[in-house]
DNA sequence: CAAACAAATTGACATTGTGTCAATATTATC
DNA sequence: GATAATATTGACACAATGTCAATTTGTTTG
């Protein structure tokens, strides 16, 4: 029993450090360049494996960083499902605005591997699909949360849930590109607090 | 006098046309398939001239492109341009929506080529970088405004105009990829009047 | 008008990267 | 230790790019 596990175990192994070792050389790769400048050659030299090893793990470029994104998605989806339950459009408010907080901080704190995603947004199918999945989630949830306030008589009923949402999603997606790049200016906070009072109580002056 | 331009006419005509026919095929290529996909020998065997010839009026397929975004850019800048002048917060109101209409209605008639332009925003950088002109010159412009209302008392005045500009271009521009990969279900009217009605009036109730 | 010149066109070539696969090396089983 | 199963490898075929010396076409000049 034991050593049976132990047999098959140092078989896989090889394979699981080869894929280590890839994907360790690719995130470094990866980060001193660009995604589309980046070779599998350049990889599996930084690795120590054979070339064709490369496509014996993986895909090609666009599944290696689909891996080494998978962390990454995970804390925007953290992001995503952060409760939403005020009970005044001042609560309503304040939570928008951390949350929008908390998605810009995290493409702060992302900032590298982020770029090297957006880059390959660009070129890949199958990496614009991904980041479609994680916008999707986020758009789903804040219908939901302006169909709860709708609801609660907080929000206008007038406005279709999901285009209100898609709106705002995407004010907020682009500054987290700019972000990323590091192109803005104006700090995380300011950003989030402008964004959300224009989207809460609008431009604007009513009486 | 006469004959001298004409036979310096004759020469440049010969450029001019093997120009004009790469252009043409380009067009008809990039149309039929994808900006990727799309390569010089296609262009060079669809346009009837050989491969260098290309590479002696172009620099690649990017510039190809470029020319071809020309006319369309114009177009944007064009609905960039209008005049915004209003007397009543209900008039900005229009005004803005009326905005955002012709930049949707704008992508809806240019969606080949738009279609072509997007997926080169993501290749190449030369034309992301022409496409952050027009996204420049737009919030420049949104900015104006903004700052105009904010002067005229009918905005308030607490929020910095280029932030505020900035993402209600955003939310535009990423429903006008929406229109123009005909992903969205909503009519280009519905999504106009909702966005700017979060963006003048805002989501939450007031009292 | 024909020789010399200038300009535009051409396609073969070197280069770079991809993905595949038969051969080889490693590990497990009997 | 022989055999089978699995993992690794790099040489190869293919596709596309961009360059450049040679060629073709058009212009000028004596």
């Amino acid at each position: 029993m034991k050593s049976d596990d132990m047999k098959i175990d140092k078989r896989h192994l090889r394979t699981i450090r080869t894929r280590e070792k890839l994907l360790v050389a690719a995130r470094e790769v990866f980060l001193e360049n660009d995604f589309q400048t980046t070779t599998i050659s350049q990889i599996i030299k930084r690795a120590g494996v054979g070339y064709g090893t490369a496509y014996v793990h993986f895909e090609g470029k666009d599944e290696l960083l689909i891996v080494l994104m998978e962390d990454v998605m995970d804390r925007f989806h953290q992001v995503a499902e952060q409760p939403f339950e005020p009970g005044t459009a001042e609560e309503a408010k304040k939570q928008i605005e951390q949350q929008a907080t908390a998605f810009l901080r995290l493409a702060e704190q992302e900032r590298e591997m982020l770029r090297i995603v957006e880059q390959a947004i660009g070129v890949s199918y199958i990496i614009r699909a991904k980041w479609k999945q994680i916008r999707e989630r986020f758009i789903e949830r804040i219908s939901r949360d302006v169909r709860y306030a709708q609801g609660s008589g907080l929000a206008r009923s007038d406005l279709n849930p999901t285009l209100v949402a898609r709106g705002w999603f995407f004010a907020n997606e682009m500054y987290l590109f700019e972000v990323i790049r590091e192109e803005t200016t104006a700090s995380i906070e300011e950003i989030a607090k402008t964004l959300t009072a224009v989207y809460t109580t609008g431009l604007y002056e009513h009486d």
